[in-house]
RNA sequence: GCGGAUGUAGCUCAGUUGGUUAGAGCACCUGGUUGUGGUCCAGGGGGUCGCGGGUUCAAAUCCCGUCAUUCGCCCCA
């Protein structure tokens, strides 16, 4: 390694890519703020229980892709890894089970140590709404239809489909598991080695995997629909009446499944195929024991998470650069001068561009080069009458302007 | 963590029976135009061939290792 590189992982996000990004997040948040939700931030990093406890001792996250540190003092922290349990951490610490429900949109950066490829980064950034004290389908439908909108307002909602299933409540989901692991563990032989062994960890998943074999085996698996309580059967389908009733398509997938031991009842993806095998834009799900596994007050809640960089490359390059006005003095005696006016028009609202040094060529080829929408010249000849030329980089026509009444002549660049 | 592919200039890439000073396009700089950008013309700068070892008279080229990128698996946003 010759040269410095960034982290295995990570990106620099530079003004091309980081307006893209802020498009991304500027929307979701406006969108989001349509249905209620407000913007809260919640720290990047926990102490290590926070996620441990509550994503489950058997998740791929905790065992294996946190990124944990011991401090100076002892205690074990964590850089978040997904943002709910953050969330869940912070209604607890604050006491805000007053204030319910709570609907809260977040964006920032999380951190997961895994095999870098397309769309999977191990410093990544997401979007994210929650919605806390809201046990009726309603919440369900709000929170997906939220998510929906957002894809929309990207322009990308077409590139994605929705997909939707339950997980039932506690009741239907320990039931529908031991009849898995009884009609896998009659398969052993045929299942993949990977199954095998979440067999033990987490049967549920089998259902979702992408082996052949596998899948041969799961086509004829007993169904979960088969064994929802009536009350769980009951809340999925006002769940998907309510989203067809607003125009919010979906498919239903018996084999979606969730990774994190926190999700009940509604799990959801928008997924995509132009990304290759990082399929899931956006994903959530109800979570309705979190909070009080965590030891605050019972709480149901429901959200999802989307990923950044994801929406980013689904999403056409949008939020054009701004286009600056620049300032070209000629001569010495312009300089001030040129100095004095570029700060007059920002503070009247322009973005302005003053070249720093260089002959008249160069600087125009600087401001050319900045896209800029005009360069206002100032030399000896325009000092002396008490005006500006201007030149528009688009037509290429010249003109001239009083200085003193600049600030209001040059409104059509601003 | 596992498997495949790829690392040559700032970027995209040429460069095979190993053989002198390693090339192109774009970008950049200078001049043609000492008060005018974009096009055009002429010229110019820039490369420890990812890194480390090995084979050889000779390695960008062959071998080993390593790091990185990328595609897939696993998992997920």
């Amino acid at each position: 390694m010759s040269k410095l590189q960034p982290i295995r992982g990570t990106h620099d996000l530079l003004p091309d890519a980081m307006r893209q990004h802020r498009h991304v997040v500027e929307t979701a948040r406006a969108t989001a703020g349509r249905y209620g939700y407000q913007e809260a931030a919640t720290p990047i990093f926990e102490a290590t229980e926070v996620f441990a406890r509550t994503l489950g001792d058997t998740s791929d996250i905790v065992t294996k892709e946190m990124y944990t540190f011991e401090t100076k003092g002892g205690d074990r922290i964590t850089l978040r890894p997904e943002n709910t349990a953050g969330v869940a951490r912070a209604f607890i610490s604050n006491g805000l089970q007053q204030n319910l429900p709570l609907k809260y949109f977040y964006a920032g950066p999380m951190f997961r140590h895994e095999r870098p490829q397309k769309g999977r980064q191990r410093q990544f950034h997401q979007i994210g709404i929650e919605l806390l004290g809201v046990a009726e389908p309603l919440g369900d439908i709000e929170v997906i239809a939220a998510g929906a909108a957002i894809l929309d307002a990207l322009g990308i909602r077409h590139l994605t489909k929705l997909e939707l299933n339950t997980l039932g409540d506690t009741e239907s989901r320990d039931g529908y598991r031991a009849v898995l692991v009884d009609y896998f563990t009659q398969h052993l032989d045929k299942l993949s080695e990977d199954s095998c062994e979440r067999l033990d960890r987490n049967p549920l998943r089998i259902l979702d995997s992408k082996n052949p074999g596998d899948r041969e085996v799961v086509a004829g698996a007993p169904l979960f629909s088969d064994h929802l309580t009536d009350a769980a059967r009951d809340y999925f389908a006002e769940v998907c009446a309510g989203l067809s009733a607003i125009g919010v398509d979906y498919d239903l997938n018996p084999r979606l499944v969730r990774g994190l031991d926190y999700y009940c009842h509604t799990a959801f993806e928008f997924t995509t195929e132009a990304l290759g095998a990082q399929g899931a834009v956006i994903a959530g799900g109800r979570y309705d024991g979190l909070i009080a596994q965590m030891g605050g007050p019972p709480t149901p809640g429901i959200g999802w998470a989307g990923g950044i960089e994801r929406l980013t490359m689904l999403s056409n390059p949008h939020a054009p650069a701004p286009r600056p006005v620049a300032i070209v003095p000629i001569g010495e005696a312009a300089q001030a001068r040129a100095l004095m006016l570029a700060e007059d028009l920002r503070r009247a609202g322009y973005t302005v561009e003053l070249g720093y040094s260089g002959n008249l060529k160069k600087r125009m080829r600087r401001a050319d080069q900045q896209n800029a929408r005009a360069a206002l010249l100032i030399g000896e000849d325009e000092l002396a009458a008490g005006k500006a030329t201007l030149r528009d980089f688009d037509s290429g026509e010249q003109s001239d302007l009083d200085l003193d009444t600049l600030v209001d002549a040059l409104a059509a660049y601003r």
